[in-house]
DNA sequence: ATAGTTGAGAATGTATCCAATTAGAAGATT
DNA sequence: AATCTTCTAATTGGATACATTCTCAACTAT
């Protein structure tokens, strides 16, 4: 059975804003979707629907779709929800993760500072923050944590091109840090030491206004 | 120039389910609404999936549409998020307050006192917590908190209605600490009143589990 | 009686066509 | 040169018809 039209539309698409293929601000065309997935625009506009839910695509009326743009202020402002949002988040998620998801958090952590591929970075980086929240069960906070993970997932790659992954020391303490509190079952420390990441990220984005051009 | 149709008929279901009429895990069936509107489905659906990005209404592919549905624990959730969007929401919010709003905000805690109907509670409370964040640039956070608001509209009621009103003096109490700070412009003070307003109501609705039947 | 199955009816999903709106370029005006 | 109109092509919005899927009640078998 294959799945419903609207959602492989609004996969792919996502997959592509994500991945950088589409960049913030580019306009999307009903009708060149339907054409690429051999469907009418009709499941097309479905899809967008579901990524302007995603906060991946900005509709306007008898206008068109763009893929969303955060403004400076708006991306500061993603940072400051990350900071009250994934500590609440990681302090449910903690005493519900598997042993195996344990161990693949260990081994991320690895990576990720082995890891000298910017498009490798970030993938782990993104598995790793995600995975430490498996536990927590699905609903209106793990919605709103993946929904800022969508938006901001543009400017993380752009920080990324511009900072040298091998000074990026203080992350990979920081995440040695969240790793070792989970692995401990401490969940209060493991919201401190993600609050702390996340803050530390938001300064110092804030740092790079050159990325808001 | 008429508002486009899947506006219009998003604001009415939407003040539907806010007001009780469409109550949590009703069906919404589309030739039906259609009809009501004199359009076709299509407008329809786009409404819909409006809805569903607001969390009134829940969508199943294939299957059809339901007003949203909170259990006791998502509940619970969504007053944990509250504790820590809307302190840093009104704190962005204060600053730019104008003389006209604060009046009314003035205005607005002395009527919730004086209120002993509960539509009119819920409206006011409602007017009072949502202006004092007028302040604030619209963005995600002030979407996030909206979409709670909206989605918890219905258990806001369903507690009212077994809590006798004239037994809200605490509520009046924390109003008015809010209230304070934010004509003092004291934006932390303003935080820490309204956490300690939303949590105690977190704690207090905890209570009663019969709300979730 | 209870559980599982099946089929008719109802509701949703998709395609196509036409109408309404807008964006953007070319031209006119200051 | 810069700004404001005007117009046309392109795009989105909406309605209808049809295909697909699901729901739910009636029925069968255990």
């Amino acid at each position: 059975m294959a799945s419903s039209s609207p959602s492989r539309v609004a996969a792919t698409l996502r997959e592509e804003i994500l991945n950088g293929t589409l960049a913030p601000g580019e306009r999307i065309v009903q009708e060149e979707i339907a054409e690429r997935f051999g469907a009418s625009r009709q499941p097309v506009r479905d899809a967008l629907r579901l990524l302007e839910g995603d906060g991946l695509v900005t509709l306007k009326a008898n206008s068109g779709a763009w893929v969303s743009k955060l403004s400076e202020s708006e991306c500061d402002e993603a940072y400051l929800v990350r900071e009250r949002l994934e500590p609440l988040l990681i302090s449910k998620s903690i005493p519900n993760l598997t042993s195996a998801q344990t161990q693949r958090l260990t081994q991320l952590v690895d990576e990720i500072e082995k890891t000298k591929d910017i498009e490798s970075f970030l993938r782990l980086d993104r598995e790793f923050h995600l995975l430490s929240y498996a536990g927590a069960s699905d609903g209106m906070l793990k919605d709103f944590v993946e929904r800022i993970w969508n938006t901001t997932q543009h400017y993380r790659r752009a920080f990324a091109k511009i900072n040298d992954l091998a000074e990026s020391k203080v992350t990979h303490m920081e995440h040695g840090l969240i790793l070792d509190a989970i692995l401990r079952k401490d969940t209060h420390q493991a919201g401190l030491a993600l609050e702390g990441h996340i803050r530390r990220t938001r300064v110092t984005l804030a740092e790079h206004r050159e990325l808001f051009v």
